[in-house]
DNA sequence: CGTTTGACTACGC
DNA sequence: CGCGTAGCCAAAC
């Protein structure tokens, strides 16, 4: 439920789409969720949502520090970290570093900044797995 | 070795 | 617009 059936191989996948998010853009844990293929057999809208704070976990677990996990946010615009946390500070540190605006309600304007996702040439030069079923 | 603890989201009120 | 809810787990205590 909070983590995928197998943690390695999804983290990994989540990572390397996450690496893709250029500079100045964002993505949400939804939108990189729904970038993975499902198991066959298994609804995708409700595997993508819990996908989302799979992705989550994936960000918590993230020590590469080419992973740009500051780039990914949820899907109102904000912050996921706890608002005041050091770790909420440097995210939007970081972000608005790269150009980002927050609003006065500390939301990014997903219109404004969201990443479209990657290139269909990148999709499948890579071939992402879908998790193990549960 | 049993408990605890999580970077989410769509949907119905 | 804000709040509560349900959703195929596993690593760290």
């Amino acid at each position: 439920m909070w983590n995928p059936p197998n943690p390695r191989t999804y983290n990994a996948t989540v990572w390397l789409i996450v690496k893709q998010i250029p500079a100045g853009c964002v993505s949400t844990y939804g939108q990189i969720a729904s970038m993975i293929p499902v198991p066959d057999g298994s609804d995708p809208d409700q595997y993508h949502r819990l996908g989302a704070r799979w992705v989550g976990s994936a960000m918590r677990a993230v020590r590469d520090p080419e992973v740009p996990w500051q780039r990914v946010i949820n899907s109102q615009g904000k912050i996921s970290l706890p608002a005041g946390s050091s770790g909420a500070r440097q995210q939007r540190q970081r972000l608005e570093a790269e150009g980002i605006e927050f609003d006065e309600k500390e939301r990014v304007d997903l219109k404004q900044y969201g990443w479209d996702g990657p290139d269909d040439d990148w999709l499948d030069a890579h071939d992402l797995m879908p998790p193990k079923p549960f």
